[in-house]
Formats: structure tokens, sequence, C-alpha cells
DNA sequence: TCCTTATATCGATGGATGTCAATTTTCTGT
DNA sequence: ACAGAAAATTGACATCCATCGATATAAGGA
């Protein structure tokens, strides 16, 4: 249904300073975990990882679901947890889906944890 | 009972390289995964932001409390899986309790996120 | 020794989440 | 139009997790 759900990364990161700069409001820390809970999972670190040293930042579902040990519908979610958050993009080219890295996406998030 | 289940995030971010350089190993995965999961919580990050912004970096539990919506023993339970993770640490004077962020935790989690 | 305050632990519960099998949708060739 | 491949969706299930109320532990003061 309703792609979407989630405020983009970007916009969550770009409104305030660091963590540890002043206390966070509730609603900063809503966005932010909501992030950052998109990215705790091996699953999908691991897409991320592999979408991110592909050519171009950007890889073919095909060659998503082998390398981890889980049945395609589970990488299909879990991209579609990843495109929601913001971090990756999809393009379907053909049959084929590639899912993109968004650049900065990760940059943002790491920002807002460094220590001022 | 056991106190430090977890990989204390130093140790898991010492190892490897950026998350975007190269492919991650599914144990790599699940460590930073873990890490992660500890930091994504809104009260847990409010905690942090708070506990950060505090003199020395440092603060009491009786100062925690009240400024989230939550009840005492939610708050302990979230700064105990704080410290298992190795976010912070914690240290008795008197009847109080303090916390107080381990310098650098935040900052090797942010590093490995950051894109090459 | 009691009482009070501060913090941690325990047990229970409702809701979120990762995974799968089965099915559907979408696209390509023939 | 049909067959087949690629990917997404659906529904179900088991586990995890944030929260709470009640209780336990610990320390200080009267």
């Amino acid at each position: 249904m309703s792609t979407m759900t989630l405020l983009p990364v970007i916009d969550a990161a770009a409104c305030c300073a660091p963590l540890t700069r002043d206390a966070m409001t509730q609603s900063q820390a809503e966005d932010l975990a909501k992030s950052l809970k998109a990215i705790a999972d091996p699953a999908r670190l691991r897409l991320i990882s592999i979408i991110a040293a592909s050519e171009g930042q950007e890889a073919c579902v095909c060659d998503l679901t082998e390398p981890l040990n889980i049945g395609q519908p589970t990488v299909s979610h879990h991209l579609r947890v990843l495109t929601d958050a913001g971090f990756v993009t999809r393009s379907k080219r053909g049959t084929w889906a590639y899912y993109k890295l968004v650049p900065g996406a990760l940059d943002s998030i790491a920002r807002l944890l460094v220590t001022a």
C-alpha cells in the first residue's frame, strides 16, 4: 500500500545539531530512532554493504538474494524498509529491480551521532 | 544476572573498515546491528542526549527519570541496555547512581556509517 | 533498629518485527 | 496470447521488546 511512511533520513537529519550537543525533544528522538531501527538489522546492514560496494553503489535484487541466507520475499521486505526510510531508491529496468544507495543518507545519520 | 552480554561498541568498531567500503560478513553485521539496536529507541536516545549535555557528560538517574515520560523501572531498563552495549558506564555514589558517556563510543559507530 | 529514599529486578502483557510459504504482479520472449 | 522469470505482496507465526506494577536491594538518617 503506502510507501513512505517514514521521514526520509535526509530530512530527519537536516534539522538539528548532533545528539550530544543539546537534549533532544521527543519527536526528534522518535525520528532518529526510526532511521536507526531501519539499519539496526544484520540482513539490512549486509544489503546496504553489498549495494554500497557495487558499481555505482547500485545492485540488482538478483545479486542480493543469494549472498544472504534468507528467502527472496524476506529480502524484498528488507529492501522496502530501507527504501521507506530513505536509505536506498528503487528503479526497475526490465524485469529487474535495482536498488541504489541514496548519497549522503548514511552520512546524515553518522553526523548526528558524532560527539561535538 | 549477567551484565555484559554484548560486545562493547568500541571493540565492535575497532576491527573493520566503514560499512560502505566492502561487503560485511554475517558476524560483523550482527555485531553492528546489536550496537545500533541499543540506540535505536527514542527513550534511549533522549537518555544519551541528556547525559551528554550534562556536566562531565555524566548524569544522576534522579535527573533522568522526570524528563522522559516513562516509569522509573523502564528508565532503569534502558540504562542497563545502554550500559551492556558499552555506550555508558555506571558509578554509584551514595544512594545515587551516575551514568557517564563512554568517550568515543558513539563516534565509533558514526565512523562505521560514514561513506568512504 | 526502623523508616525513607533511590535504584534495580521480576513477571506479565501488548505490540512490533523477521521470517517463511503461497500467491500475485510485472515484464520479456516466443 | 501464452509461458516463464523476477520481484512484490499477503497471511501466518514465533520471537523479541518496551512498558508497567509490584517487589527487592541498598544506602542514609533519626
